[in-house]
DNA sequence: GTCTAATTTATAATGGTTCTAAACTAATGT
DNA sequence: ACATTAGTTTAGAACCATTATAAATTAGAC
């Protein structure tokens, strides 16, 4: 939960200007208890109805791809034409359920710590993610 | 290294006809010591340079995302826009170096067993893909 | 060879994302 | 308060990778 106050503060520190834009939409993906996944397309179906003005869809996707760029977001690609956002910047690992195209949090303890025994040389590590595709037990359908 | 009997034979069993075209494709794609990534693109392109006949692009799409179907290439996913296919079937994880956009196979001792203390409820875990992507040890630029 | 269903093909259509350039607005200085 | 400037928003066009279409071709079976 943050206030609208905070917002501001948040996106002039990161050298962002505090639209009237970004805050709405900083309040429909930070103002909120839990974090949680969403694409594109859904914060546009969200803000066309939730909101009672309209944001341009070239905002919303300037405005993602600005959040993300400063890590505000994080971007989870499933496969070519499935990527979700999600307000959960920790580090941290997904399910992604098959049939309901549901993405999920991984708790703590769910998964544990993966080893990297030797990283490329010269390099350094940015990010380790761990992706579990799950579906129903019941034999896989083609 | 396959033969062309052999992959007139995976193909039939898998109920694909070995046609002219899907069997010049198997050759660019498996008749190599090595396994590969590629993309779509890539493998147009090879296509075109190395083989006297064209193959049509939805020939390639349609080709590709056969095989994938049949467990002869899985689809390792970067990020919306990026999108690699992956000769190498078994299992195993990936760095990606987001310098040179190069996708790098881990070795089997390069990263330990990724531990799943607590499954979905009735779901069946059908993949685990790691992916660490890396940079050059210099700061990161934006 | 004949028949049928699968496959290939060129091309059109699709649709998500980015680009454009004009209008608007936040921030700064006067 | 006003003027200026650079950043931002906007509608709509453009882009482009992928998929759909429907006609021509081909593999497999008889």
């Amino acid at each position: 939960m943050q206030k609208n106050s905070e917002f501001i503060d948040k996106l002039r520190t990161s050298g962002l200007r505090p639209t009237r834009q970004r805050l709405k939409i900083c309040e429909l993906l930070f103002n909120r208890d839990k974090t949680f996944h969403f694409t594109i397309n859904d914060l546009a179906r969200n803000i066309s109805e939730k909101l009672n003005e309209k944001i341009s869809l070239a905002t919303i996707y300037n405005t993602v791809h600005a959040f993300k760029k400063k890590g505000y977001l994080k971007e989870i690609t499933i496969n070519s034409d499935k990527s979700y956002f999600d307000t959960n910047i920790t580090n941290h690992h997904h399910f992604y359920d098959e049939d309901t195209n549901q993405l999920i949090d991984c708790n703590n303890n769910e998964i544990g710590k993966v080893k990297i025994k030797n990283n490329i040389t010269g390099k350094k590590i940015n990010s380790v993610e761990v992706l579990v595709r799950v579906a129903s037990d019941i034999q896989n359908q083609n």
